[in-house]
DNA sequence: GATAGTTTCATACAAGTGTTTGAATTGCAA
DNA sequence: TTGCAATTCAAACACTTGTATGAAACTATC
Protein backbone atom coordinates (compact mmCIF):
# COMPACT_ATOMS: atom_id res chain seq x y z
CA UNK A 1 0.00 0.00 0.00
CA UNK A 2 2.12 2.47 -1.06
CA UNK A 3 0.44 6.00 -0.46
CA UNK A 4 -3.43 5.14 -0.08
CA UNK A 5 -3.88 8.58 -1.81
CA UNK A 6 -6.50 7.04 -3.81
CA UNK A 7 -8.03 4.91 -1.40
CA UNK A 8 -8.17 8.52 1.19
CA UNK A 9 -9.42 10.44 -2.32
CA UNK A 10 -12.29 8.22 -2.42
CA UNK A 11 -13.57 8.34 1.12
CA UNK A 12 -13.04 12.31 1.12
CA UNK A 13 -15.03 12.69 -2.00
CA UNK A 14 -17.88 10.38 -1.06
CA UNK A 15 -18.08 11.69 2.29
CA UNK A 16 -18.77 14.92 1.15
CA UNK A 17 -21.29 14.04 -1.88
CA UNK A 18 -23.00 11.96 0.18
CA UNK A 19 -23.66 14.62 3.23
CA UNK A 20 -24.64 17.51 0.73
CA UNK A 21 -26.66 14.85 -1.44
CA UNK A 22 -27.55 12.00 0.44
CA UNK A 23 -27.21 8.17 -0.67
CA UNK A 24 -30.12 8.48 -3.09
CA UNK A 25 -28.67 9.85 -5.75
CA UNK A 26 -24.62 9.84 -5.54
CA UNK A 27 -23.26 7.00 -7.71
CA UNK A 28 -19.98 5.63 -7.85
CA UNK A 29 -19.78 8.16 -10.95
CA UNK A 30 -20.07 10.78 -9.27
CA UNK A 31 -17.35 9.86 -6.19
CA UNK A 32 -14.86 9.26 -8.57
CA UNK A 33 -15.71 12.32 -10.80
CA UNK A 34 -14.80 14.27 -7.45
CA UNK A 35 -11.80 12.16 -6.51
CA UNK A 36 -10.35 12.11 -9.72
CA UNK A 37 -9.96 8.60 -10.02
CA UNK A 38 -10.79 5.77 -12.22
CA UNK A 39 -13.98 4.51 -11.74
CA UNK A 40 -12.70 0.92 -10.96
CA UNK A 41 -10.64 2.17 -8.10
CA UNK A 42 -13.88 1.75 -5.72
CA UNK A 43 -13.69 -1.76 -6.54
CA UNK A 44 -10.56 -2.39 -6.31
CA UNK A 45 -10.11 -0.46 -2.59
CA UNK A 46 -13.25 -1.61 -1.03
CA UNK A 47 -14.91 -4.45 -2.74
CA UNK A 48 -17.79 -2.76 -3.70
CA UNK A 49 -20.28 0.73 -2.88
CA UNK A 50 -21.60 -0.75 0.01
CA UNK A 51 -18.74 -1.42 1.78
CA UNK A 52 -17.47 1.79 0.78
CA UNK A 53 -20.17 3.12 2.97
CA UNK A 54 -20.16 0.81 5.38
CA UNK A 55 -15.98 1.85 6.13
CA UNK A 56 -17.65 5.73 6.35
CA UNK A 57 -19.91 5.36 9.01
CA UNK A 58 -18.13 2.72 10.99
CA UNK A 59 -14.76 4.81 11.01
CA UNK A 60 -17.39 7.93 12.72
CA UNK A 61 -19.38 6.10 15.07
CA UNK A 62 -16.71 4.35 16.30
CA UNK A 63 -15.28 8.06 16.95
CA UNK A 64 -18.77 8.37 18.48
CA UNK A 65 -19.03 5.43 20.68
CA UNK A 66 -15.45 6.10 21.93
CA UNK A 67 -16.38 9.24 23.31
CA UNK A 68 -19.42 8.05 24.79
CA UNK A 69 -17.70 5.97 26.78
CA UNK A 70 -14.78 7.69 27.62
CA UNK A 71 -17.36 10.29 29.31
CA UNK A 72 -19.10 7.33 30.90
CA UNK A 73 -16.07 5.79 32.40
CA UNK A 74 -14.67 9.04 33.73
CA UNK A 75 -18.12 9.63 35.31
CA UNK A 76 -18.66 6.66 36.68
CA UNK A 77 -15.23 6.13 38.29
CA UNK A 78 -15.20 9.71 40.01
CA UNK A 79 -18.84 8.35 41.37
CA UNK A 80 -17.31 4.98 42.57
CA UNK A 81 -18.90 2.89 40.47
CA UNK A 82 -22.06 4.80 40.41
CA UNK A 83 -22.21 7.96 38.16
CA UNK A 84 -25.65 10.43 38.80
CA UNK A 85 -28.03 9.78 36.03
CA UNK A 86 -28.02 13.16 34.26
CA UNK A 87 -24.11 12.63 32.98
CA UNK A 88 -25.04 9.26 32.41
CA UNK A 89 -27.37 10.84 30.11
CA UNK A 90 -24.59 13.49 29.09
CA UNK A 91 -22.69 11.04 27.90
CA UNK A 92 -24.86 8.46 25.74
CA UNK A 93 -26.42 11.48 24.17
CA UNK A 94 -23.79 14.41 24.14
CA UNK A 95 -21.38 13.45 21.72
CA UNK A 96 -24.01 12.76 18.73
CA UNK A 97 -25.44 16.21 19.22
CA UNK A 98 -22.30 18.18 19.61
CA UNK A 99 -21.09 15.47 16.61
CA UNK A 100 -23.71 16.52 14.27
CA UNK A 101 -25.70 20.21 15.44
CA UNK A 102 -23.41 23.53 15.86
CA UNK A 103 -23.45 26.70 13.23
CA UNK A 104 -24.25 25.27 9.96
CA UNK A 105 -21.42 26.92 8.05
CA UNK A 106 -18.98 25.19 10.19
CA UNK A 107 -20.43 22.09 10.44
CA UNK A 108 -17.85 19.19 9.34
CA UNK A 109 -18.03 17.11 6.52
CA UNK A 110 -18.43 14.06 9.13
CA UNK A 111 -21.16 15.29 10.79
CA UNK A 112 -23.24 16.03 7.93
CA UNK A 113 -22.89 12.88 6.48
CA UNK A 114 -23.84 11.24 10.20
CA UNK A 115 -27.02 13.24 9.66
CA UNK A 116 -27.47 11.92 6.25
CA UNK A 117 -26.70 8.54 7.46
CA UNK A 118 -29.32 9.27 10.10
CA UNK A 119 -32.38 10.41 8.07
CA UNK A 120 -31.89 8.07 5.64
CA UNK A 121 -30.71 4.44 6.55
CA UNK A 122 -29.41 2.37 3.61
CA UNK A 123 -28.86 -1.25 4.45
CA UNK A 124 -25.10 -0.90 4.62
CA UNK A 125 -25.80 1.52 7.38
CA UNK A 126 -28.48 -0.64 9.19
CA UNK A 127 -26.67 -3.73 9.11
CA UNK A 128 -23.88 -1.98 11.15
CA UNK A 129 -26.63 0.14 13.76
CA UNK A 130 -28.15 -3.42 14.20
CA UNK A 131 -25.03 -4.13 16.17
CA UNK A 132 -25.12 -1.38 18.50
CA UNK A 133 -26.96 -3.30 21.15
CA UNK A 134 -24.10 -4.47 23.38
CA UNK A 135 -22.75 -0.69 23.36
CA UNK A 136 -26.11 0.33 24.30
CA UNK A 137 -26.21 -1.78 26.88
CA UNK A 138 -23.09 -0.65 28.39
CA UNK A 139 -25.50 2.22 29.51
CA UNK A 140 -28.39 0.28 30.14
CA UNK A 141 -25.98 -1.30 33.35
CA UNK A 142 -24.74 2.08 34.14
CA UNK A 143 -27.97 3.46 34.71
CA UNK A 144 -29.40 0.39 36.16
CA UNK A 145 -26.69 1.13 38.92
CA UNK A 146 -27.22 4.50 39.26
CA UNK A 147 -30.93 4.09 39.84
CA UNK A 148 -31.53 0.59 41.30
CA UNK A 149 -35.02 1.42 42.72
CA UNK A 150 -36.08 2.01 38.98
CA UNK A 151 -37.21 -1.18 37.18
CA UNK A 152 -35.38 -2.23 34.36
CA UNK A 153 -38.34 -1.23 32.49
CA UNK A 154 -38.45 2.40 33.33
CA UNK A 155 -34.61 2.06 32.56
CA UNK A 156 -34.57 0.70 28.96
CA UNK A 157 -37.91 3.36 28.17
CA UNK A 158 -35.64 6.44 29.94
CA UNK A 159 -32.67 5.36 27.72
CA UNK A 160 -35.39 4.84 24.40
CA UNK A 161 -36.41 8.28 25.01
CA UNK A 162 -33.12 9.88 25.47
CA UNK A 163 -31.99 8.69 22.50
CA UNK A 164 -35.37 8.92 20.72
CA UNK A 165 -35.17 12.94 21.63
CA UNK A 166 -31.46 13.27 20.29
CA UNK A 167 -32.05 11.70 16.98
CA UNK A 168 -34.94 13.23 16.11
CA UNK A 169 -33.64 16.57 16.93
CA UNK A 170 -31.01 15.87 14.87
CA UNK A 171 -33.10 14.73 11.82
CA UNK A 172 -35.88 17.43 11.87
CA UNK A 173 -33.49 20.37 13.33
CA UNK A 174 -34.47 22.33 9.88
CA UNK A 175 -38.13 21.21 10.75
CA UNK A 176 -37.89 22.66 13.99
CA UNK A 177 -36.17 25.65 13.24
CA UNK A 178 -38.82 26.64 10.55
CA UNK A 179 -41.59 25.11 12.94
CA UNK A 180 -40.12 27.64 15.17
CA UNK A 181 -39.51 30.44 13.20
CA UNK A 182 -36.11 30.42 14.30
CA UNK A 183 -37.10 30.59 17.86
CA UNK A 184 -35.35 27.18 18.73
CA UNK A 185 -31.90 27.97 18.46
CA UNK A 186 -30.25 24.71 17.10
CA UNK A 187 -26.74 26.09 17.05
CA UNK A 188 -26.67 26.67 20.61
CA UNK A 189 -25.95 22.59 21.09
CA UNK A 190 -24.82 22.54 25.07
CA UNK A 191 -28.33 24.21 25.39
CA UNK A 192 -30.19 21.16 23.32
CA UNK A 193 -27.84 18.85 24.86
CA UNK A 194 -28.79 20.60 28.35
CA UNK A 195 -32.65 20.31 27.34
CA UNK A 196 -32.38 16.77 26.25
CA UNK A 197 -30.62 15.61 29.35
CA UNK A 198 -33.10 17.80 31.54
CA UNK A 199 -35.70 16.13 29.95
CA UNK A 200 -34.55 12.51 30.32
CA UNK A 201 -33.38 12.70 33.29
CA UNK A 202 -37.42 13.59 34.20
CA UNK A 203 -38.81 10.86 32.94
CA UNK A 204 -36.28 8.37 34.91
CA UNK A 205 -36.31 10.17 38.28
CA UNK A 206 -39.96 11.38 38.28
CA UNK A 207 -42.12 9.52 40.68
CA UNK A 208 -43.23 6.39 40.08
CA UNK A 209 -46.03 7.38 38.25
CA UNK A 210 -49.27 5.27 37.56
CA UNK A 211 -48.46 5.56 33.50
CA UNK A 212 -52.06 4.82 33.28
CA UNK A 213 -52.90 8.23 34.39
CA UNK A 214 -50.66 10.91 32.86
CA UNK A 215 -52.34 13.88 34.32
CA UNK A 216 -51.01 13.26 37.22
CA UNK A 217 -47.38 15.30 36.60
CA UNK A 218 -44.55 16.01 38.69
CA UNK A 219 -45.62 19.44 38.71
CA UNK A 220 -42.96 21.69 39.38
CA UNK B 1 -64.04 5.54 -14.80
CA UNK B 2 -65.40 2.10 -15.19
CA UNK B 3 -64.29 0.38 -12.68
CA UNK B 4 -61.39 1.44 -10.43
CA UNK B 5 -60.47 -2.14 -10.40
CA UNK B 6 -56.88 -1.79 -11.82
CA UNK B 7 -56.23 1.19 -10.16
CA UNK B 8 -57.33 -0.32 -6.50
CA UNK B 9 -55.38 -3.57 -7.23
CA UNK B 10 -51.86 -1.71 -7.55
CA UNK B 11 -52.46 0.61 -4.32
CA UNK B 12 -53.31 -2.36 -2.25
CA UNK B 13 -50.38 -4.75 -4.20
CA UNK B 14 -47.96 -1.46 -3.67
CA UNK B 15 -49.12 -0.48 0.06
CA UNK B 16 -48.47 -4.47 0.89
CA UNK B 17 -45.03 -4.77 -0.82
CA UNK B 18 -43.48 -1.62 0.47
CA UNK B 19 -44.83 -2.21 3.93
CA UNK B 20 -43.54 -5.77 3.55
CA UNK B 21 -40.22 -4.91 2.09
CA UNK B 22 -39.65 -1.28 2.03
CA UNK B 23 -39.28 1.31 -0.64
CA UNK B 24 -35.70 0.29 -1.78
CA UNK B 25 -36.28 -2.99 -3.23
CA UNK B 26 -39.66 -2.98 -4.75
CA UNK B 27 -40.20 -1.99 -8.09
CA UNK B 28 -42.95 -1.08 -10.34
CA UNK B 29 -42.43 -4.83 -11.78
CA UNK B 30 -42.86 -6.51 -8.88
CA UNK B 31 -46.09 -4.04 -7.75
CA UNK B 32 -47.85 -5.20 -11.55
CA UNK B 33 -47.21 -8.70 -10.74
CA UNK B 34 -48.55 -8.73 -6.94
CA UNK B 35 -51.81 -6.75 -8.80
CA UNK B 36 -51.72 -9.30 -11.80
CA UNK B 37 -52.00 -5.91 -13.82
CA UNK B 38 -49.99 -4.75 -16.76
CA UNK B 39 -46.74 -2.59 -16.10
CA UNK B 40 -48.02 0.43 -18.06
CA UNK B 41 -50.97 0.69 -15.55
CA UNK B 42 -49.20 2.54 -13.38
CA UNK B 43 -47.86 5.35 -15.61
CA UNK B 44 -51.25 4.99 -16.97
CA UNK B 45 -53.43 5.53 -13.68
CA UNK B 46 -51.34 7.53 -11.46
CA UNK B 47 -48.59 8.97 -13.87
CA UNK B 48 -45.08 7.71 -12.02
CA UNK B 49 -43.80 5.96 -9.79
CA UNK B 50 -43.50 8.59 -7.29
CA UNK B 51 -46.88 9.94 -7.07
CA UNK B 52 -48.47 6.33 -6.65
CA UNK B 53 -46.24 6.44 -3.78
CA UNK B 54 -47.19 9.99 -3.01
CA UNK B 55 -51.00 8.57 -2.81
CA UNK B 56 -50.40 6.19 -0.56
CA UNK B 57 -48.65 8.46 1.81
CA UNK B 58 -51.51 11.11 1.85
CA UNK B 59 -54.57 8.81 2.21
CA UNK B 60 -52.54 7.60 5.12
CA UNK B 61 -52.05 10.49 6.93
CA UNK B 62 -54.59 12.61 6.09
CA UNK B 63 -56.62 10.10 8.29
CA UNK B 64 -54.26 10.43 10.99
CA UNK B 65 -54.47 14.21 10.69
CA UNK B 66 -58.33 14.58 10.74
CA UNK B 67 -57.94 12.09 13.65
CA UNK B 68 -55.72 14.08 16.02
CA UNK B 69 -57.72 17.22 14.70
CA UNK B 70 -60.64 15.36 15.69
CA UNK B 71 -59.48 14.88 19.16
CA UNK B 72 -57.60 18.06 19.77
CA UNK B 73 -60.67 19.58 18.76
CA UNK B 74 -62.77 18.15 21.22
CA UNK B 75 -60.69 18.31 23.87
CA UNK B 76 -60.81 22.02 23.34
CA UNK B 77 -64.34 22.48 22.95
CA UNK B 78 -64.33 20.71 26.23
CA UNK B 79 -62.20 22.93 28.27
CA UNK B 80 -63.89 26.32 26.88
CA UNK B 81 -61.03 26.93 24.29
CA UNK B 82 -58.41 25.36 26.56
CA UNK B 83 -57.27 22.01 26.87
CA UNK B 84 -55.04 20.58 29.68
CA UNK B 85 -51.77 20.00 27.93
CA UNK B 86 -51.73 15.84 28.48
CA UNK B 87 -54.82 15.62 26.23
CA UNK B 88 -53.63 17.87 23.59
CA UNK B 89 -50.45 16.02 23.84
CA UNK B 90 -52.14 12.83 23.76
CA UNK B 91 -54.31 14.21 20.49
CA UNK B 92 -51.01 14.40 19.24
CA UNK B 93 -49.19 11.39 19.69
CA UNK B 94 -52.07 8.84 20.22
CA UNK B 95 -53.58 8.44 16.51
CA UNK B 96 -49.91 7.71 15.22
CA UNK B 97 -49.06 5.54 17.93
CA UNK B 98 -51.68 3.42 18.12
CA UNK B 99 -51.80 3.58 13.63
CA UNK B 100 -48.73 1.87 13.92
CA UNK B 101 -47.92 0.07 17.22
CA UNK B 102 -50.13 -2.74 18.58
CA UNK B 103 -49.70 -6.90 18.00
CA UNK B 104 -47.30 -7.31 15.39
CA UNK B 105 -49.39 -10.16 14.06
CA UNK B 106 -52.58 -8.16 13.22
CA UNK B 107 -50.94 -4.93 12.44
CA UNK B 108 -52.76 -3.75 9.41
CA UNK B 109 -50.75 -3.20 6.06
CA UNK B 110 -51.64 0.81 6.33
CA UNK B 111 -49.66 0.49 9.77
CA UNK B 112 -46.84 -1.23 8.47
CA UNK B 113 -46.81 1.13 5.54
CA UNK B 114 -46.82 4.32 7.71
CA UNK B 115 -43.83 2.45 10.17
CA UNK B 116 -41.73 2.09 6.04
CA UNK B 117 -42.51 5.43 5.50
CA UNK B 118 -41.00 6.58 8.86
CA UNK B 119 -37.80 5.01 8.77
CA UNK B 120 -36.76 4.95 5.35
CA UNK B 121 -38.09 8.73 4.59
CA UNK B 122 -38.00 8.91 0.12
CA UNK B 123 -38.26 11.97 -1.92
CA UNK B 124 -41.96 11.87 -2.80
CA UNK B 125 -42.87 11.37 1.05
CA UNK B 126 -40.31 13.70 2.18
CA UNK B 127 -42.08 16.29 0.33
CA UNK B 128 -45.39 15.77 1.54
CA UNK B 129 -44.07 16.01 5.20
CA UNK B 130 -42.89 19.16 4.71
CA UNK B 131 -46.35 20.43 4.02
CA UNK B 132 -47.08 19.45 7.39
CA UNK B 133 -46.13 22.48 9.22
CA UNK B 134 -49.44 23.85 9.42
CA UNK B 135 -50.82 20.69 10.77
CA UNK B 136 -48.32 21.08 13.70
CA UNK B 137 -49.00 24.81 14.27
CA UNK B 138 -52.54 24.39 15.38
CA UNK B 139 -51.04 22.09 18.24
CA UNK B 140 -48.73 24.52 18.95
CA UNK B 141 -51.19 27.17 19.06
CA UNK B 142 -53.37 24.65 21.41
CA UNK B 143 -50.68 24.09 23.43
CA UNK B 144 -49.61 27.99 24.04
CA UNK B 145 -53.62 28.42 25.24
CA UNK B 146 -53.25 25.72 27.57
CA UNK B 147 -49.58 26.96 29.24
CA UNK B 148 -49.46 30.74 28.90
CA UNK B 149 -46.84 30.86 30.65
CA UNK B 150 -44.56 29.08 28.85
CA UNK B 151 -42.19 30.61 26.35
CA UNK B 152 -42.61 30.11 22.81
CA UNK B 153 -39.26 28.15 22.57
CA UNK B 154 -40.23 26.11 25.67
CA UNK B 155 -43.74 24.86 23.24
CA UNK B 156 -41.53 24.39 20.70
CA UNK B 157 -38.95 22.32 22.51
CA UNK B 158 -41.90 20.29 23.81
CA UNK B 159 -43.66 19.26 20.89
CA UNK B 160 -40.16 18.20 19.46
CA UNK B 161 -39.22 16.11 21.98
CA UNK B 162 -43.24 14.94 22.06
CA UNK B 163 -43.10 14.25 18.46
CA UNK B 164 -39.22 12.53 18.82
CA UNK B 165 -40.48 10.05 21.57
CA UNK B 166 -43.51 9.22 19.13
CA UNK B 167 -41.26 8.63 16.01
CA UNK B 168 -38.68 7.43 17.37
CA UNK B 169 -40.42 4.38 19.48
CA UNK B 170 -42.48 3.70 15.95
CA UNK B 171 -39.25 3.67 14.29
CA UNK B 172 -36.80 1.50 16.78
CA UNK B 173 -39.62 -0.55 18.10
CA UNK B 174 -37.90 -3.73 17.21
CA UNK B 175 -34.72 -2.87 18.47
CA UNK B 176 -36.38 -1.94 21.82
CA UNK B 177 -37.96 -4.64 22.10
CA UNK B 178 -34.49 -6.69 21.35
CA UNK B 179 -32.43 -4.49 23.54
CA UNK B 180 -34.89 -4.74 26.69
CA UNK B 181 -35.09 -8.66 25.60
CA UNK B 182 -39.07 -8.44 25.63
CA UNK B 183 -39.77 -6.95 29.02
CA UNK B 184 -41.10 -3.37 27.29
CA UNK B 185 -44.33 -4.56 25.78
CA UNK B 186 -44.66 -2.63 22.68
CA UNK B 187 -48.02 -4.13 22.23
CA UNK B 188 -49.61 -2.46 24.70
CA UNK B 189 -50.10 0.61 22.95
CA UNK B 190 -51.89 2.78 25.58
CA UNK B 191 -49.21 1.86 27.83
CA UNK B 192 -46.91 3.68 25.17
CA UNK B 193 -49.05 6.27 24.91
CA UNK B 194 -49.36 7.08 28.50
CA UNK B 195 -45.44 6.98 28.71
CA UNK B 196 -44.99 9.24 25.83
CA UNK B 197 -47.64 11.78 27.04
CA UNK B 198 -46.30 11.84 30.76
CA UNK B 199 -42.61 12.39 29.76
CA UNK B 200 -43.55 15.22 27.77
CA UNK B 201 -46.34 16.86 30.20
CA UNK B 202 -43.21 16.75 32.38
CA UNK B 203 -40.75 18.83 29.93
CA UNK B 204 -43.63 21.21 29.40
CA UNK B 205 -44.93 21.64 33.00
CA UNK B 206 -41.74 21.42 35.14
CA UNK B 207 -40.55 24.32 36.79
CA UNK B 208 -38.50 26.23 34.77
CA UNK B 209 -35.51 24.63 35.28
CA UNK B 210 -31.54 26.68 34.12
CA UNK B 211 -31.58 24.19 31.38
CA UNK B 212 -28.33 24.69 31.49
CA UNK B 213 -27.97 22.99 35.12
CA UNK B 214 -29.62 20.13 34.35
CA UNK B 215 -28.62 18.11 37.80
CA UNK B 216 -31.95 20.07 39.32
CA UNK B 217 -34.18 18.36 38.35
CA UNK B 218 -38.17 18.05 39.45
CA UNK B 219 -37.85 15.24 42.17
CA UNK B 220 -40.94 13.11 43.15
C1' DG C 1 17.89 -2.64 -15.19
C1' DA C 2 15.08 -6.77 -15.28
C1' DT C 3 11.27 -8.61 -12.52
C1' DA C 4 7.29 -9.22 -9.72
C1' DG C 5 3.66 -7.16 -7.45
C1' DT C 6 0.68 -3.40 -6.96
C1' DT C 7 -2.14 0.10 -8.69
C1' DT C 8 -4.45 2.64 -12.41
C1' DC C 9 -7.00 3.00 -16.53
C1' DA C 10 -10.40 2.78 -20.52
C1' DT C 11 -13.80 0.08 -21.65
C1' DA C 12 -17.27 -3.28 -21.71
C1' DC C 13 -20.75 -5.95 -19.39
C1' DA C 14 -25.02 -7.44 -17.55
C1' DA C 15 -28.84 -6.36 -15.43
C1' DG C 16 -32.45 -3.54 -13.88
C1' DT C 17 -34.98 0.76 -13.85
C1' DG C 18 -39.12 3.87 -14.85
C1' DT C 19 -41.36 5.33 -18.82
C1' DT C 20 -43.38 5.47 -23.55
C1' DT C 21 -45.57 3.71 -27.60
C1' DG C 22 -49.08 2.20 -30.52
C1' DA C 23 -51.94 -1.35 -31.39
C1' DA C 24 -55.64 -4.36 -29.35
C1' DT C 25 -59.50 -4.74 -26.46
C1' DT C 26 -63.22 -3.44 -23.77
C1' DG C 27 -67.44 -1.05 -22.29
C1' DC C 28 -70.91 2.07 -22.99
C1' DA C 29 -73.99 5.37 -25.59
C1' DA C 30 -76.33 6.68 -29.58
C1' DT D 1 -74.91 -2.39 -34.55
C1' DT D 2 -71.91 1.29 -34.89
C1' DG D 3 -68.80 4.60 -33.06
C1' DC D 4 -65.92 6.43 -29.69
C1' DA D 5 -63.60 6.91 -25.69
C1' DA D 6 -61.39 4.61 -21.91
C1' DT D 7 -58.52 0.99 -20.69
C1' DT D 8 -55.30 -2.82 -21.23
C1' DC D 9 -51.51 -4.98 -23.24
C1' DA D 10 -46.83 -6.58 -25.13
C1' DA D 11 -42.96 -4.73 -26.45
C1' DA D 12 -39.36 -1.70 -26.71
C1' DC D 13 -36.94 2.45 -25.29
C1' DA D 14 -33.56 5.09 -23.13
C1' DC D 15 -30.86 5.30 -19.48
C1' DT D 16 -28.41 4.37 -15.24
C1' DT D 17 -26.50 1.42 -12.15
C1' DG D 18 -22.62 -1.35 -9.90
C1' DT D 19 -19.18 -4.51 -11.30
C1' DA D 20 -15.64 -7.08 -14.08
C1' DT D 21 -11.87 -7.34 -17.39
C1' DG D 22 -7.40 -7.20 -19.16
C1' DA D 23 -3.96 -4.31 -20.66
C1' DA D 24 -0.98 -0.41 -19.26
C1' DA D 25 1.66 2.21 -15.94
C1' DC D 26 3.93 2.46 -11.94
C1' DT D 27 6.95 1.06 -7.78
C1' DA D 28 10.11 -1.23 -5.22
C1' DT D 29 13.34 -5.15 -4.75
C1' DC D 30 17.01 -7.76 -6.12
Amino acid sequence: MASDHTRSAILAAAERLYADRGFGDVTLRDIVAEANVNLAAVNYHFGSKDELIAELFVTRSIATNRERLRELKAAEEQGGGRAPIDVILRALVGPTLRGCLGPENQRSTAARFMIRASIESVPPIRRIKNREIDHLRKFAGAMRRSLPDRSDVDIYWGLNFALAMAHHTIRESERLTKLSEGRCDLDDVEDVVARVVSVATMALTAGKADTKAPSKVAAR
